[in-house]
DNA sequence: TGGCGCATTATGTCTAGACATAATCCGAGG
DNA sequence: CCTCGGATTATGTCTAGACATAATGCGCCA
């Protein structure tokens, strides 16, 4: 079958968005706009952008127009609430703030990176109500978020910064349990040995990579909740 | 606005599927007889049975028909894989097997039930090449699934079984990492007090409880994936 | 009996209209 | 300057057609 006409229509939109020359809450051409561009019924636009409005890329507000969508918060991208709004009396310190040109290591957590590409490496403790909560340890890609290497990651730790300005595309959490190491055990006030959630994201735009992060938690203080649904469907 | 039409005749089907009038497989009405059945323009029962088809639950087939697609795969739920398709020479063995009318303890776990419900208890040990791999303690509402009093499990594992036979609405996984007791790490074959991830897993028809299951792992020998994507869509 | 090709059929896409509805914009009146 | 209400506008839904396409299955022919 030839290439549907609103296939092509929303991919040029996704486009837009994806790389970033849309932002969340731009506006994104009107139906009318879409008509007279591409030549076809309004029905079929509709089409379009109603399958964005259901990849969750789009809202649609009448009389308003079409903007693209707020990223979903991490809460949604898998149980992993934000730290801010989750964690009671959340405070966060960054230990170690480094640019380098990717080493080895730093290709195999990121993946495909061309060569002599820097990165953004960053080690973050996380506190609730002054007691440890988690360690962050965290890459970024300088060649997928450039604007990282001045942010100093003060105001929002690096989590949060980036779910707010980064559009992704793909995103993979692997979830293991593992004896806290001596270094480990005195950051986060445990024993030595004792359990510990470990989670690795991995998040891409397209083929390119973002970020990579090591999120460690002691086991007895923390569990990762993830909630599916099947239809009925919103609407 | 008053109810959109395709809702109303999304939802007809949606309810037939989930309260598994119509099973796997089955047809549901055609384009034509819905016409009908209804009143209204195909393409408005067409676009009722693309967002069942974005959803999930249907899959359509030119000059065959419409059927109810088989509910995903394990390995789509969350990154569990399907022990069986997975774990290299699998194998499992029921340890224990009871029906008995729920406990409070059952309900905890569960959710509610009706008073006196009864409930099938069961512990089941995963092997992968003659080597314990997992631990399973599974509780199932003979309420929802009536037909799981009289099976053996031996030829599928209880999570396998359930998933092929029981459309589920909800579903809710929590993730934590605990040190293993005396009696998990015997039946484990590792080190009281090593690592373990202990994920509980709950699913739901509607508001009704079906099973949870909790599985343990050694913390050493699996890890948990989940991978989400944002557009571009399928299609 | 067996295999091939074509008619049939259900879905997939699209059009050019129509009316409904929510929300914004803007002007009139206070 | 502020507020209220109506005109405007973009989206939401729907119709009654149309043509395209894939796949089934039947009949024809060997």
């Amino acid at each position: 079958m030839p290439r549907p006409r609103h296939t092509a229509i929303r991919e040029q939109i996704e486009g837009l968005i994806l790389s970033g020359v849309l932002k969340p809450g731009d506006r994104v051409p009107s139906e009318q706009e879409l008509v007279a561009e591409h030549g076809v019924a309004r029905m079929t636009v509709s089409r379009a952008l109603s399958d964005l409005v259901a990849a969750g890329l789009v809202v649609r507000r009448r009389k308003a127009g079409s903007f693209v969508a707020a990223p979903p918060s991490e809460e949604k991208l898998l149980g992993v609430p934000d730290m801010r709004e989750t964690l009671p009396g959340h405070a966060h310190a960054v230990l170690k703030r480094a640019v380098r040109v990717a080493s080895g290591a730093d290709r195999a957590r990121l993946g495909a990176l061309p060569k002599g590409a820097r990165v953004l490496a960053l080690l973050v403790r996380h506190d609730s109500q002054g007691v440890p909560a988690a360690m962050e340890d965290r890459l970024v890609s300088l060649d997928a978020v450039p604007e990282a290497a001045g942010e100093s990651f003060v105001e929002a730790p690096p989590g949060t910064w980036l779910l707010e300005r980064v559009p992704w595309t793909e995103a993979e959490h692997r979830i293991r349990a593992a004896a806290a190491d001596t270094g480990m055990a005195a950051m986060l006030g445990m024993a030595a040995g004792a359990p510990c959630l470990v989670m690795e994201r991995r998040t891409w735009r397209g083929d390119q990579p973002v970020t990579a992060a090591r999120i460690t938690w002691p086991g007895d203080r923390h569990e990762v909740t993830v909630r599916s649904s099947r239809g009925p469907l919103r609407g």
